[in-house]
DNA sequence: TCGGATTGCCGAAGCCTGTCCACACAGGC
């Protein structure tokens, strides 16, 4: 078992222990533990499997949890967590997904209702008979409908990232090609699809021990859930001579598969996922590559992010698709956290590690004082903290840092911080974390005037989205552009792949605007900077090149190039 | 439950605000 999935059972076993009532500092031990082991880069199998290796020297692995983590590789849990869920059905967990139910709420619904899935729950909700309940009354049924209604729409859907690390662990040892949504680089993922033409892929696939509930196992395709997660990974036997094609066909949109083959049949051919045939005589005339398949149909090679059927076949035609922005452009990273708030490393821990991807500057931006339970910086310490990157500075490291904020924008549009604080620092970010459901006309007046504080550079993560979970809060996009626009605020493009905010048509109305853009990762652990290319991957789903993100420039042209 | 001290026990602890219902619970990164 891989430490990821050893960590969301610790993580689960969190979950019953809040739901059961249990001492808050076992249940964050336990949440300590997940978050440590899913970090950590050696395997907590290995390590238990030498007798020279002690766990419990690793911060935060107790006597306790150590012995849960014997039994969860032995035989995939382990007592505590067995006994809570003869108690408590595993459904219980789902319940705790939807929004406005937390724990102390699913435990009285279980024990007033025995409640055990989201359709009793649902029922419940439409029977008008949670109001009968203390403390809970109409607004609360529909809001847990609304919930229950937003999480089957996206139950079933993976975020990028995990199915990246599933694609990166098979497409290698299958030889093959990931094709799809994730090729196309959509945020969230139904199931991955892996194109190969190796003889024994299929058998290799079948016989991984991550593998497992087989729903098809024919011999050109083998389909079956990987993981704990259950991803459904579809795997898919093509010939050589055929693999473009293929590529073409299960890399999609349908949309753009469509227009594809309207394409081709205007011009005397036929297009399937065997290859590209003259209509006349059913010669093959392209099949190995897309490229040859683009070529043969008088197009541009169309990179698999902008297939969405928006405009990129006519462009391809007429040669102006853009020539999209590529990882390697990023320069610089400007949105990240420290100890000082939320994150889990030094200022010092992140720039060393931002210098190992590459970067030549950095801004540290924790958060401010009003984000409270991230322990957010006020004035003085602002101020002081910027002192302090003068200083690291003056020593001329080989990465620049920028003293910076992640500045909460007030209900009002206000900066959390005063004016004089700010322009202390070198990099403000200005980001809406609460009142997020306010009316789109109240949101749109409150963005404009946090763009008018001659502090902020970057609106962060600007629709508040977070995938799977919340929707972007409500606004005037257009009116926000166009003042960003005017007053030189660029928007972040949030690599985190929770957030992945902006998202493309948003990006491409944003440009068309004339915004400029930051592609930041939030990372809040060293680890979590090179999620940048998530980010770089929704700039190219949006159409930008290199010439539409600031981070591209060197520093000195950065600085010169951002509002000041 | 962990870690550290006091070695069989104690301290740890993001906190503030809105919602919905009648004071507690959930949510914010």
């Amino acid at each position: 078992m891989e430490n990821p999935e050893i960590a969301r059972i610790l993580a689960e076993t969190a979950d019953l222990m809040e739901i059961d009532g249990e001492n808050p500092f076992s249940i964050r031990s336990f949440r300590n533990a997940a978050s440590t082991l899913d970090g950590m880069p050696e395997r907590v199998a290995d390590i238990l499997a030498d007798p020279g290796r002690d766990i419990t020297q690793i911060q935060g692995i107790g006597k306790g949890i150590a012995s849960a983590l014997a039994d969860i590789l032995a035989r995939g849990s382990f007592p505590r967590r067995d006994e809570m869920l003869a108690r408590y059905p595993p459904t219980a967990l789902e319940m705790l997904r939807i929004p406005g139910l937390g724990p102390k709420t699913v435990r009285t619904l279980w024990e007033q209702f025995r409640v055990s899935t989201l359709e009793d729950l649902a029922r419940l909700c439409q029977e008008q008979k949670l109001r009968a309940l203390p403390r809970m009354g109409a607004k609360l049924e529909e809001k847990i409908l609304q919930g229950i209604a937003h999480y089957r729409q996206s139950a079933g859907r993976f975020l990028i990232n995990h199915v990246s690390t599933v694609a990166a662990e098979l497409a290698p040892l299958l030889g093959a090609t990931p094709a799809g949504s994730l090729r196309r680089g959509r945020e969230t993922v139904g199931d991955l699809d892996l194109l190969t033409s190796r003889e024994n892929a299929l058998e290799l696939f079948l016989q991984h021990p991550r593998v497992h509930d087989a729903l098809a196992a024919g011999s050109n395709k083998a389909s079956a859930r990987f993981g704990a997660e259950g991803l459904q990974v579809d795997v898919r036997m093509v010939p050589p001579e055929s693999l473009g094609a293929a590529l073409c066909y299960f890399t999609g949109s349908k949309d753009h598969n469509v227009a594809l083959r309207q394409r081709a049949l205007k011009l005397g051919f036929s297009l399937n996922e065997y290859g590209l045939f003259r209509l006349s005589d059913e010669t093959r005339v392209a099949g190995e590559t897309e490229a040859e398949i683009h070529a043969a149909l008088g197009l541009d090679f169309i990179p698999p992010e902008l297939r969405e059927n928006q405009g990129e076949i006519e462009a391809a035609l007429h040669h102006t698709l853009p020539a999209l922005i590529e990882p390697r452009d990023i320069r610089g990273d400007l949105h990240m956290h420290t100890r000082e708030s939320d994150g889990r490393a030094t200022f010092h821990e992140m720039a060393a590690a931002a210098q190992e991807l590459g970067h030549a500057y950095i801004a540290i931006t924790d958060h401010s004082k009003s984000l409270a339970m991230a322990n957010g910086l006020d004035e003085r310490r602002a101020v002081a903290f910027a002192a302090e990157v003068r200083q690291f500075n003056a020593g001329g490291p080989p990465l620049r840092v920028l003293s910076g904020l992640e500045c909460d924008i007030l209900r009002d549009g206000r900066m959390d911080l005063e004016d004089g604080a700010l322009a202390e620092l070198d990099f403000v970010v200005a980001s809406v974390h609460s009142y997020m459901s306010l009316e789109p006309a109240e949101m749109t007046d409150r963005l404009l005037r946090a763009i008018e504080c001659p502090s902020v550079k970057v609106l962060g993560h600007p629709t508040g989205r977070v995938l799977l979970h919340r929707d972007a809060y409500r606004y005037e996009f257009d009116t926000v552009a166009r003042a960003a626009a005017a007053r030189g605020v660029a928007f972040e493009i949030n690599s985190s792949p929770e957030r992945l905010d902006l998202h493309a048509p948003l990006i491409r109305r944003a440009r068309e605007l004339g915004c400029k853009f930051i592609i930041s990762t939030d990372a809040h652990h060293p680890r979590h900077l090179s999620n940048f290319h998530y980010g770089v991957t929704m700039a190219r789903r949006g159409w930008l090149s290199a010439s539409d993100v600031l981070n591209t420039l060197p520093l000195a042209e950065f600085l010169a190039s951002t509002r000041h």
